[in-house]
Order: structure tokens, then sequence, then C-alpha cells
DNA sequence: ATGTCGCCGTTTGAC
DNA sequence: ACGGCGACAT
């Protein structure tokens, strides 16, 4: 019992509490994770039995780190009895046990992101709908707020508000559309991300035996990052707690950054009126940061008008001010970053792995990866193109899917002439034509195509009979063979293998290694799924977990690496040094979030997770100028460092605190205009974007048209880390190594390459 | 049917 | 800077 004793009297309480609805609402760093897995071992050390309590998580890695604590203190085997995980990972099992009842088959596919777009648009042209107007991911986009609003496309097409905002978008036939796709993906077997969790509703509403079974089933209820649900999470959560209201939900307000995915913060805000007996308990410690960060942190938040009243304090010691950067360029921003992480960890002996840099948007990685790379520190990047993004593992995962579910029809699409086998476009379009005209699943044209008046030329009948006999083959061996042998069965015979084999370029072998490395995911499964004495490890069990998992589930066995991620990543992680990069406007806040006040809202929020994820320091930084869709464009420091006491923070030396403020930043913006010769600076943003091209590799070849020379001119004033302040006499050299030789009064004339060094600009 | 070239839009965030 | 896609050649 005595893990209640390393809980505060607070936590203590939230852990204890363990009949009916509470609310925690715990601020940044004030052990939410830790009241979670003691509320949890609490509950079964008295008596609970762990396959009755349901846990609910926002990744799949909080889950299994939580497992794993929990674990610790009540012993592994009971602890694997939980059901936790994510919301959709839960759902999507229960899901599998009722498919039927449903219409849906076990094994359905789960459509990722890239395959909903690709039906999407299918379907816009099939409807002969214009692309530019009807954007697949827009329509996607509408078509998710509608799922997470449980809005059926029926309801949907009958909403007179909806239908008014699509009249008014010029988007008639979204509604259509849905429809469309709703179809489309029943027909296939297959259920989007937003379907999981759409469809758990549908379960539970229509059959109340379900509801029934599940609803004894979960007598404990725990829901992490509550403020970050939506309607349909909501829904499901308030259905299951509604017989014994055995509810915790643990959240911050401060903390909701998913807004813009459908969560709603009235979910936190409501729940007094859904369980008008509940018990709160806040956590209001912070245990993880400084005294200067947590309070400039509450500072940030202050600023927002909609927000729980609370108080977070800390008793660590009040910590180094937070460092502010200004920087001339996205890529000296790089560097200056990386000499800092470089020097930090020297001087004070920290290891890699205790620094972050965490950004707003993915596309900020490469400039921080550079200066990294040269500075041979090892990092990590979180996100982006996940592993399970990429072309050659889609490939081989389509052929699983169709193997599991042969009506996958995105599956289908992608494989049936991948590796090249003589079946055009111009056929396949012809099949998707028939399946729709017939209302059948592609499958069933494939497999029977005279059956449906296809007219084929005999030798593509023939190779689809080839693939068609092929994806039997493995489905044949698919209840039988584990999910390594058959996985590695159709990576060869599939020829996808060979094919990538014979690729040398880099990125062929690069694309080779990554099938290999899924084929050892596959035998860890196997094995894991083996040790773990689960009596099925087949190859859709394998489909079931995969589709599910993202980068950050991702292993890694060198762990002495700085972390790179987007902040909102780097939700409920830490790290004693935190850089956050690209404090611009426009940047972060992001230009999309300033139209509205709730947008600008949650991006200070998002800001404030930046900011929260630090225990010892953290550095804020900009840069003057920064590359964007390949050509150069001016940055202002972000508005969100004004929002911080000054108090807490190093400004740099004079006028960038001033760079905040608009009276300085209209003479900063006419700086740079009048410049050289205006003749020169003209055709940059005038010439239509034929003439770009020219226009660029005419700047290109001016010294001091690059990258850092735009940020700089012969004349300019200047002042060096180490030199003192100077004069730019002259810049040569083409972006990236532009030299510029600089008078400094103390020391004399100096040569230096930009790219490197660290000067800052002065009036 | 397959491969190559030049044009286009792209980027908030992600289960 | 980059990938996707249509237009064109093979």
């Amino acid at each position: 019992m005595d893990y209640l004793n390393e809980l505060n009297e607070s936590q203590r309480a939230a852990v204890l509490h363990t009949e009916g609805p509470s609310m925690v609402i715990a601020g940044a760093g004030s052990g939410k994770t830790r009241v979670l897995t003691y509320k949890i071992a609490h509950l079964i050390q008295q008596g609970v039995d762990p396959f009755n309590i349901l846990a609910l998580t926002f990744t799949n890695k909080a889950a299994r780190e939580m497992k794993e604590r929990i674990g610790q203190i009540i012993g592994e085997a009971e602890a694997r009895n939980i059901w936790m995980g994510t919301f959709h990972s839960v759902f999507a099992r229960i899901l599998r046990f009722e498919a039927e009842k449903l219409g849906y088959p076990s094994n359905f596919t789960i459509y990722d992101t890239a395959d909903s777009k690709s039906l999407l648009k299918s379907i816009i042209k099939d409807m002969q709908l214009d692309d530019k107007i009807y954007k697949p991911g827009l329509v996607l986009g509408r078509i998710s707020a509608a799922k997470n609003n449980l809005i059926s496309p029926q309801a949907y097409k009958e909403n007179s508000d909806v239908a008014g905002e699509d009249h008014l978008s010029g988007r008639p036939k979204l509604a259509d559309i849905y429809h469309a796709y709703a179809v489309r993906c029943y027909r296939a077997g297959a259920m989007d991300f937003d379907d999981l969790l759409y469809n758990t509703n549908v379960l539970l509403r229509d059959y109340p035996d379900v509801l029934h079974k599940y609803q004894h089933k979960y007598n404990h209820i725990l829901v992490d990052e509550y403020q970050d649900t939506n309607y349909s999470q909501y829904l499901i959560v308030k259905k299951l707690a509604a017989l014994n209201e055995n509810l915790c939900v643990v959240g911050d307000d401060a903390q909701s950054i998913y807004a813009f995915r459908g969560a709603d913060i009235y979910n936190i805000l409501n729940f007094k009126k859904d369980y008008p007996d509940y018990k709160l308990f806040k956590l209001e410690q912070n245990y993880r940061s400084t005294q200067t960060i947590v309070n400039a942190a509450n500072s940030i938040i202050d600023k927002n008008k909609n927000q729980i009243k609370k108080k977070v304090w800390t008793e660590n010691e009040e910590g180094a001010a937070i460092e502010v950067k200004c920087c001339v360029s996205d890529s000296e921003e790089g560097f200056m970053v990386a000499n800092s992480i470089f020097d930090t960890q020297m001087s004070e002996q920290a290891l890699y792995s205790d620094f972050a840099i965490l950004y707003r948007t993915n596309a900020q990685s490469r400039s921080m990866e550079e200066a990294l790379r040269k500075l041979n520190i090892p990092y990590r990047i979180y996100g982006g193109l996940s592993f399970y993004q990429r072309k050659e593992i889609k490939d081989l995962l389509a052929y699983f899917r169709l193997t599991a579910n042969p009506n996958d029809e995105e599956a289908l699409k992608r494989i049936i002439n991948y590796p090249a086998r003589g079946i055009g476009a111009t056929t396949v379009d012809r099949i998707v034509a028939a399946a729709l005209e017939n209302n059948v699943a592609l499958w069933d044209i494939v497999t029977e195509p005279q059956q449906f008046n296809i007219s084929l030329r005999s030798n593509i009948a023939q190779q689809i009979q080839g693939f068609v006999s092929m994806i039997r083959g493995f489905r044949n061996q698919l209840a039988t063979a584990s999910a390594y042998d058959l996985g590695h069965l159709i990576a060869s015979s599939s020829g996808l293998l060979r094919d990538l084999h014979a690729d040398k370029t880099p990125e062929g072998v690069s694309r080779y290694e990554n099938i290999q490395e899924l084929l050892n995911g596959l035998k860890n499964f196997t094995e894991q799924a083996i040790a773990d004495g689960r009596e099925s490890h087949t190859l859709s069990d394998f489909l079931i977990d995969v589709a599910l998992l993202t980068d950050a589930d991702q292993q890694d066995d060198d762990n002495n690496k700085v972390t790179l991620m987007t902040i909102h990543a780097a939700k409920g992680l830490e790290f004693p040094y935190i850089y956050v990069v690209g404090m611009e406007e426009n940047l972060f806040p992001s230009q999309m979030a300033l139209e509205s006040r709730s947008g600008l809202e949650e991006e200070r929020r998002l800001f404030y997770v930046a900011l929260t994820r630090a225990e010892k320091r953290a550095m804020l930084s900009y840069a003057l100028s920064r590359y964007k869709w390949g050509n150069l464009q001016r940055c202002e420091p972000s508005r969100f460092i004004d929002d911080i006491d000054e108090k807490y923070l190093n400004l740099p030396p004079k006028q960038q605190s001033s760079f905040a403020h608009s009276e300085t930043r209209s003479a900063f913006g006419t700086k740079y205009r009048p410049r050289t010769s205006p003749e020169a600076e003209q055709p940059k943003s005038f010439e239509p974007r034929k003439n770009l091209k020219k226009v660029q590799s005419n700047m290109a070849s001016a010294p001091g048209d690059n990258a850092l020379g735009l940020a700089l001119a012969v004349g300019d004033e200047v002042e060096h880390e180490r030199f003192g302040k100077g004069k730019v006499l002259q810049l040569e050299g083409k972006s990236p190594d532009t030299k510029a030789t600089v008078f400094f009064p103390a020391v004399g004339q100096k040569q230096l390459l930009l790219r490197f060094a660290r000067l800052r600009l002065l009036n």
C-alpha cells in the first residue's frame, strides 16, 4: 500500500475516490499520469477485476507506458488484462467482435487518411466534379467533422444548416459525395478512423443487448486527456458509464490543442451537467519545471478567456530565465540551436536525450536536421512521413490487406499492377466503372470479369486471372500460417521484394531495407504473440494492430538522441531542455489560426504546452527570414513572445524586443525595400510565375542575393558575438556559401562565412 | 503499357 | 524543394 505515500494530498484524494463520477483537472506537470496509474493499481488491489477496467488514453505509447508502470505495482500478469488503449484501438477491437451486426466482416480494413483521400478522389472523378473545387482533403475534413458529430449521410443531406454552408462555399454536392463514400467504404469492408468511433456509437445505439454487455463489463472507466475528446468519443463514454457511473476523466483545459480535428473543450467544461454529483480534484502543484517556466507559462495562458480557474505552482527552484534568440535566417537558427545543444550538453554534462527541439510544422525540421548533422549530433525525428506512410510499406501492407479482405478497394487498386504485370490504367478504370454500375466490389469484377460483360484482351484477362489466383493462394494460408511466414511469402512471391532488390539507387536500397524492417516487425509480432500466449497470431491479427500505429510508437535502441517533433506530438512528454523554434508571426501562431479568436486561443494553448514540456531550461528563437515553398520570406517575431511577462525572459540585446512592437516593425519593413537598386528588387515579387526560375537564377548569381544575403546588405550594421559591432563592406559568393567582409572597429576587417557566422543585424 | 518531362500546388496539427 | 499528375514519346 506504500504507493499511496508517493502521492500528495490532492493526488491521493483523486486516487482514493473509486465510486462515482470524478474529474481530475491536472495542470501541466502535476503528476496526472501518476494519478491514473496509481488509481488503476489501487482499484485492482481493492479487488476490481482488471478485465472490468477500461482505460482510454490518447496515444498507444501512453497506454503502453501506463500498463508497464501498473505492472510494476501489481504484477504484469494482472496488468495485461486491463482494457487499455486509444479510443480507436479499443473500439476497433470491440467492433471486430460485433462487426457482423453492422454488416461488416470481422476483419474489416481500416482506411488511413491516404486511402480515404484516394477513394474520395475516385468518387469525385466518377461524379464528374472538379477536384479543384472538391479537394479530397477538404471533403474528407468535412465528412470527418460530420462523423465526429454523429451526422449520418442521410442526416447530412437533410440538414439545412449544413446544406447552406456547402452551398455558400460552392460545394453543393458534398452530401452526395459523403453518401457515396459511405457506400464504397461499406462495400469494401472498410472503416476510416472516424468510422471506428461512429460505428461504435451506432452499435451501442441500435443494439441494447450489446450496450448492456459492455456496460456491465466495464464497471470502471478512466479517460485520459479528456479535453481532447470529440462528441463521438464523449457519447461512447457517456453510454458505457451510464449504468454505474464509475467514470474518472482526467484532463487540462489549458492543454486542449485538437479542436481542429473535432475535440470539444466543452466536454470538460460541461462535465458537471452530465454528472451533477461528481467530485472535482484539482492538481495544481507542478513537479516538472522551474518556477520561471511555470510562471512564464501561467502568464501566457492568462491571456485566454475561456478556461477553468486554476493556479499552477511549484516548489522547484527558480531556474534560469527563458532565452529568446533572434537569428538572421532559418538555417542560422538551426546552427544556433545545434551549437547551443552542443555547448549545454558539454557544460552541464547532459545527455542528448535530454534535449528536444519543438516546432509548429513538420517542414521546419529540415533546417534543424541539417545543422545537427553538420555538428554530428545524434537526433531522432518523430512525425512527418511516418514509416507506415512510405510507399513501399503501403504497397506490401496493401497485399496483406487484400489477402485478409478481398473487398478492400484501395488495396486492390494499389497493387493490381504493382509490380507491373501489364494491367494498365484503362483496364483498372473499366473494372471500377463496372463495379460501380453493378453495385458490387472490385474483387467481384476481377474474379469473374465475363459475368459483368467486360471485354478484355485475352492476355490481360490472363494477367488478372493470375493475380486473383495468387491472392487466393495467400488467402488459403491466412488461417494457418503465422504472420511472419505468410508475410514473407507474400513479399517474395508477389515480386515486390525482387522489384525493390533490383533497384540499386540509394533510395531503392533504403526501400528494400524498409521492407526488411517491416518483415522484422512481423517476426517480432509473431514471437511476442506466442510469448504472450495469444491463441491467434495470423497476418490478420497483425493488420489489426498496424493500422492504428503511429511513428511515436516506434522504439529505438539507441536512445541518446536529440528529439525533434511538432508541439502536438510532444504533448504528454517532458525534457530538461526545450527549444521552441520558429517563434514567428504566421508560423506560430499559424496563419490559419489568426482568423478567429478560438483559433488564436488554441495556438496559445499550444504554446503553453510547448513551454511546459521543459524541466530546467527553455529557449525560444525566431528567424528574420525563412524559406517557404522554395523561396525566401521575411518574418516577424511572434506575438507570443510578448505574451510572456518580460521578467522571465532573457531577451536578445536591444532592438529585438522592440521588433515586436508595431512602430519599429514598419521601420524594419522599409529597411529592406529600397536597398540597392530598385530595378534589381522589382522582378522578384512581380514577375509572373513562368519567369521565376530565370529571375531566381539571376538572383543567385548576384552576390548577397541569397538566403542570408537578402537579410543582409552592404552598409548594414551588424553585431558579432565575439567581435562586437561592425559594418558590412562586401558580399560575395552564392548561397549557401556567401561570404561577407565586415569591418569591426574592435578587431579590424574580417571575412565571414555567413552560414556559420553568429551575426545579428542592427538598425 | 510503360517511361520521361515539365507543370502544378503544397503545408498547420494526426488517431 | 519536392512529389503527383497529365502530356507526350517509346
